[in-house]
DNA sequence: TAGCTTTCTTGACTGGTTCCAGAAAACGTG
DNA sequence: CACGTTTTCTGGAACCAGTCAAGAAAGCTA
């Protein structure tokens, strides 16, 4: 996967530029990373990038298919160039750490709501919540 | 489910305010309604009420059990009288409609995480995402 | 490389929510 | 039912992730 961040960005008729290639390059060495750890990582190797770039990088992405969005409630969101099977994820309730976890019923898990009262369902998405082992620890975080 | 406010308060503990007793009462009639919206419910009963009250009974509330809150990407929080059981939620991506889903798998649905990596797990929570019947029309939204 | 289009920069701004201080109210007692 | 204590409410400022706007600077096509 991300098998070459130029050729992604050309498949899907998208300008080859440096943030963009920056941006995905290094989303898929550090997965579920959030916009503000992208602009840090993208930043490492151009130098000045604008916070609005960036955004702007990560939402043309997300768009065209080269990445998705995980939103978990009450932590800003996060990145991965993962795409294409809907995996879950665990959230850390603390630190908001995010990890993949694949499909526990097979390929499509509960995909069907038993009853969808006239709406148009397209995603099921399955968020496991609990603490990472680093946040499980009796230590006072930031709580 | 919400036998009455009043005794819902009093068996959690917790001072049995005309705010309080508003909330949990408009939102036994008015499921999924977000923080504003309660608001509004509350100040129609109750007159002047200010926004930090509203946000504080319903933190209380949430952490004594008596309100869940569910928070889909791109949202505002919703809130809802019915808790205990983990039943999941269908949720429109234009309007931010949201309804009850229960479980598709029996009681505890896609409760277990195929490999947890560490964390401790404490709850799954299942999204369906898509459109009501009111978006879905042709017409132009706010897409 | 001319030229159009898309993308980046800068900077201000938003909405939802939380924090802070002080004032006010509800509770449990006697 | 007056008391002191505890808790909540008020009002305003602050917060954060993310967005909007304008113009400048790049990328792509010819």
């Amino acid at each position: 996967m991300t098998p070459e961040p130029r050729a992604l960005l050309k498949n899907a008729g998208m300008r080859v530029t440096a943030p963009r290639l920056a941006a995905l390059d290094w989303l898929s060495t550090h997965p579920h990373a959030t916009a503000d750890q992208v602009a840090e990582g993208v930043r490492a190797r151009l130098g000045t990038v604008s916070t609005q770039a960036v955004y702007d990088v990560l939402r043309a992405c997300e768009r065209a298919g080269l990445l998705r969005r995980i939103e978990p409630a009450g932590h800003p969101a996060r990145y991965e160039t993962r795409t294409g099977d809907n995996h879950h994820h665990l959230v850390c309730r603390e630190c908001g750490r995010t990890e993949d976890v694949d499909c526990v019923h097979g390929a499509a898990p509960c995909l069907e709501p038993s009853d969808a009262v006239g709406f148009t369902v397209d995603e099921a998405e399955v968020l496991f919540w609990g603490l990472c082992p680093d946040c499980r620890t009796p230590k006072e975080q930031t709580a």
